[in-house]
DNA sequence: ATCATCTATTAGGCAAGCCTAATTTCGTCA
DNA sequence: TGACGAAATTAGGCTTGCCTAATAGATGAT
């Protein structure tokens, strides 16, 4: 049953990622169909694996409501996701890739390096705090820093902004916002939203704007920088308490 | 079934470089038995296994004869083959790590890792012709370079000569010959054989001569660097045809 | 309250790989 | 030539994970 460094199947170390993906930090309780959907397996293969975990405790399945990590599984699920960022910061950083193709190679290689390994490339990295798309790694103890960003899908118009995260599944989408000169770090003013759930519209400095189809906008992590300059609302000079 | 880059299981992976190696490059015929001691598996799981790779068309098998390699079967041998020197040479430059721990990591490794990630790492190195041990590498098409080498057992008393090449399945035995000051480049001469499978004494320059046991001394490649300076055998000046 | 619907679980199966025990084949030696 | 031991294969079983089809639980609308 194991193969990994720790011993856990690569099987069981998918799941644990992907419920820990779905549940959010908050540790909500996930669906059998929503994690069957994150790994492209059918709802009953779900329902037996979850079985299996529980057994071994990973997580507690109240059937038909749903799982959640314990405190074991937790801590599992997170040394696999600090595994796949730093693997995704050195594929970048030391071997050129683009980050639109670190993810699939991490997906593979985080079932197989040794904590011995993964630590000696974020040595080398300097220990960062980020992955190249903006998601914060968590230590070698179990920490992980989330980070309070806002859905550029919920910037207001005329907000200066900056990207700061972006999912980083689809290679698709990452090579769409490379093309329009969005990356992490990237500064940008939302000029324009459309009513009813239209695009919403935004300016990078020496660029036309760019309509971004609101399904894209909600996945996009930003940082406000500079609050609508018009209509301030009412803690202008006072520093009310 | 698939898993690697390329499609085959780790299994496959595993019993097709396996075979390459007891097999020689000039492929001869591989037991059964043989095959399970090196994966540590039962004679009665190879056989089977054997049945679904031959059914593969990546060896042949006339059973109770032993199996050969296909042309398939030895081009995706010699591609796993790079993957882990490839691996190896990476992890003892870039990442720090002893000769004697890159084996073990290099193992998990080569079912991972990308073709696309391999020729990075071999080219950021420059493509190296030997791993950390002195086995050469195979190139992208599948050309391998047999190094013709003897091994430190035969070589006569006398000869200076100069570690080329070490297994690298075991760490202990690295650690070993580190400690004697012996790493692949380093010259030595020499200076006695018990009869009857005694030791090989060498001595390396400023150090005391050291006794090497014969089992171990049949595992050093080496390269004579002075023929014996006693007794010159028969072609010391006549170019014979 | 009840029914229709969606979600989840169980039932039953399959392939990959491994195991042990039983059997077959090979090869050698008398 | 015949028998014996070593090597190989077959027989039968197990676990992990996946599948589809059938059932059972939860839920919202009437």
């Amino acid at each position: 049953m194991p193969q990994s460094s720790v011993g856990l199947s690569q099987a069981t170390e998918d799941y644990l990622k992907a419920i820990y993906g779905l549940a959010g930090d908050q540790e909500r309780a996930v669906q059998t169909t929503d994690l069957a959907g994150a790994l492209a397996i059918s709802p009953a293969s779900v329902s037996g694996m979850l079985r299996r975990l529980s057994k071994d405790g990973l997580l507690s399945h109240l059937p038909y409501r749903g799982v959640r990590l314990t405190a074991t599984g937790r801590r599992l699920a997170l040394r696999v996701v600090r595994r796949h960022r730093i693997l995704e910061c050195y594929l970048t950083n030391r071997l050129g890739y683009d980050w639109n193709a670190v993810h699939a190679e991490a997906e593979r290689l985080e079932h197989a390096v040794s904590d011995e390994l993964v630590e000696r490339m974020a040595l080398v990295l300097g220990d960062p705090p980020y992955d190249p798309h903006g998601a914060p790694i968590p230590t070698r103890d179990g920490e992980i820093a989330v980070p309070s960003l806002i859905p550029l899908a919920e910037v207001p118009i005329g907000t200066l902004a900056e990207l700061r995260m972006v999912d980083d599944k689809d290679a698709e989408r990452l090579r769409y916002l490379t093309s329009l000169g969005l990356e992490v770090g990237t500064r940008f003013e939302v000029v324009d939203r459309q009513p009813f759930d239209g695009p919403v519209t935004i300016g990078l400095p020496g660029r036309p704007p760019v309509a971004l189809g609101l399904a894209l906008a909600r996945t996009l992590g930003c940082r406000i920088h500079e609050p609508e300059p018009r209509s301030p609302p009412e803690d202008s000079l006072p520093a009310g308490a």
